[in-house]
Formats: C-alpha cells, sequence, structure tokens
DNA sequence: TTAAATTCCTGTAAGC
DNA sequence: TGCTTACAGGAATTTA
C-alpha cells in the first residue's frame, strides 16, 4: 500500500525527471479515475503545461503546471505512477497517460482503482470537496513530540484510529500505523486521550523512525507497490509486525496478535505493548 | 463534534 | 481441478 514513505520515493525519483518538462498530451483510457474537473475538461486543460515542481503532501503527489494549478495523483491502494519509454507495453488498468516533450509516458495505473487523479488550483480543489485539509506531515521538523501529545488530547478514540486518520496527521496508513505503535511499545487499542506526554513523545519518534527508515529503504512491497520504474522497494524485509500476525515478536518471542481496529486489520505483541 | 460502519473495487488465496 | 467466498484497505460518505 503506498503510504508516505512510498509516496516520497515515487515524488523524489520523478522529480528531477519531470521538472521542466512540457506535458503535450493527456489520454484517459479509464475516465472515471478523474475526480475533478470533468475528464473532458481535464484532458483539454492540462495539455501544454509545463511542471514546475513535483512535490509531495500526504499520500498525494503534487505536480505545479503553474498559475497554481495543481495535477494530483493519489494512489489509493493499488496505484502505479509510472515514467517510461513510449515503446513500452501498456499493461492492464492502465487508466492514464501523460506523453512529455521528450516522448516519454507518465502512466497512471491501478487495477482496484482506488485512487484518483485531480486538477485545479489548492483552494478549488478544496472548495469542489475533491481534497480534504490535512494534518500536519509527522516528518516535518516543525511538528513536535507535544505537538503530537495535544492532538491526541482531543481524541477519544484508540491510537491506531487517530494515526490513520488523514486530517489528525497525513501519509500514516496501515503499515506504518502498526510499525510506530510497536516501536514505541504502546498498545494500538489505547484510548488517544489517556495517553501521556512521555508515551506521546515516544509514538512521535518511533513514527519518524519508521518513516525515515522506510524512506531509506524505498518503501514496503507488501501488495503491489512498484517505485516509478516498476522496481520493489525493501521496506517489507524487515518490517517488525505488518503482515507477521502469528508469528514471533522479535523482542519476546511470543506470536504476535491480529485484531480489528477501525476496520483495519492491527497486528501487535500483547507482551511488548502496553 | 466525533467515531464507527459502510461503500467502492478487483486480484489473490483459502476452502470445499 | 475448478468454483465460490472471504479478504486486503484509503478515504469519502453515511449513520449513530
Amino acid at each position: 500500500m503506498p503510504e508516505l514513505p512510498e509516496v516520497e520515493t515515487i515524488a523524489s525519483d520523478l522529480r528531477p525527471h519531470l521538472v521542466g518538462r512540457t506535458i503535450v498530451s493527456c489520454e484517459l483510457r479509464f475516465p472515471t479515475i478523474v475526480r475533478h474537473p470533468e475528464p473532458e475538461v481535464f484532458a483539454d486543460l492540462i495539455a501544454g503545461h509545463r511542471i514546475e515542481s513535483v512535490k509531495r503532501r500526504g499520500k498525494y503527489i503534487l505536480l505545479a503546471l503553474g498559475e497554481e494549478r495543481l495535477l494530483v495523483v493519489h494512489l489509493g491502494m493499488t496505484g502505479q505512477l509510472r515514467l517510461v519509454s513510449p515503446e513500452t507495453p501498456i499493461p492492464d488498468h492502465t487508466h492514464a497517460i501523460f506523453t512529455l516533450d521528450d516522448g516519454r509516458h507518465l502512466r497512471y495505473r491501478d487495477p482496484r482503482r482506488f485512487g484518483r487523479l485531480l486538477l485545479g488550483t489548492e483552494a478549488g480543489l478544496r472548495e469542489a470537496r475533491a481534497m480534504p485539509k490535512l494534518g500536519p506531515e509527522p516528518i516535518d521538523p516543525d511538528f513536535t513530540g507535544d505537538a503530537l501529545y495535544q492532538a491526541l488530547r482531543r481524541r477519544r478514540a484508540p491510537l491506531k484510529a487517530v494515526l490513520l486518520d488523514q486530517k489528525a496527521l497525513a501519509g500514516v496508513g496501515n503499515i506504518y500505523a502498526d510499525e510506530s505503535l510497536h516501536r514505541a511499545r504502546l498498545r494500538p487499542d489505547r484510548i488517544a486521550e489517556g495517553v501521556s506526554r512521555k508515551s506521546a513523545r515516544r509514538l512521535h519518534e518511533s513514527l519518524r523512525e519508521s518513516l525515515e527508515t522506510a524512506i531509506r529503504n524505498r518503501g514496503s512491497s507488501v501488495d503491489t507497490y512498484r517505485d516509478a520504474w516498476g522496481e520493489v522497494g525493501g521496506q517489507q524485509e524487515v518490517l517488525l509486525v505488518y503482515g507477521r500476525a502469528g508469528q514471533p515478536c522479535f523482542t519476546c518471542g511470543r506470536p504476535l496478535s491480529a485484531v480489528r481496529i477501525a476496520g483495519r486489520t492491527t497486528v501487535f505483541c500483547r507482551r511488548c505493548q502496553h
């Protein structure tokens, strides 16, 4: 699943190749993958624009096209954004093809179609409710342990649910929520408002470690995740708890438990996490 | 206001 | 072997 580290890997890989390039044309093979504006309008508006920057916000990839206009890509669960030569065979589930002025294709592929493409200004997309207000970036230096503590204090939901809430914290999904809670030795079903300042600081530190380690390892290819070149990441080899239900905890050896919290499979160690 | 449940969607794997 | 069914989950939407 593409979460913050996976999206960061794709955005930073694409940046040097896309900045300065112009989008010559856009072919929508499955138009409903575009959620805003209407797909025909989207395809018309996008041609001829130069890509000024490539950024990431939460799990969103933002391509700035000038005049504050953004091409926004959200990968959902199985979305892939790849930069390829035009001769590369077009695989199934390729929903959009952007042709660049150097001839290369930027292709969006997404078998399960949970992802989306958007076009507009930040304010316009907010207005159209196409893009929600996102919480702080967990690896931003301005986001401190005390800031996380303040965010947790207001919530009566389980810690896991708060970490998954993009309005509370942007970019964390099921993998890194479980990994961070394990590192912080906190049970995922602990109610957020009851967590001490000390524990919140530990969770903040664990979030940083989990996310930054995963970025260094180019993300987790646990499902269909591939980078912009179609390559797998390396973090799935070193995950502590995600996908390891029933297997021994690396710290104490007891089998890891799986429960369902906020509708998500949640793996943790009953001995190490309190 | 907040939190939980539901929905979308298809590939994969388990079970009979 | 082949069919059916359950499951995976990000986030918008609906319900409580």
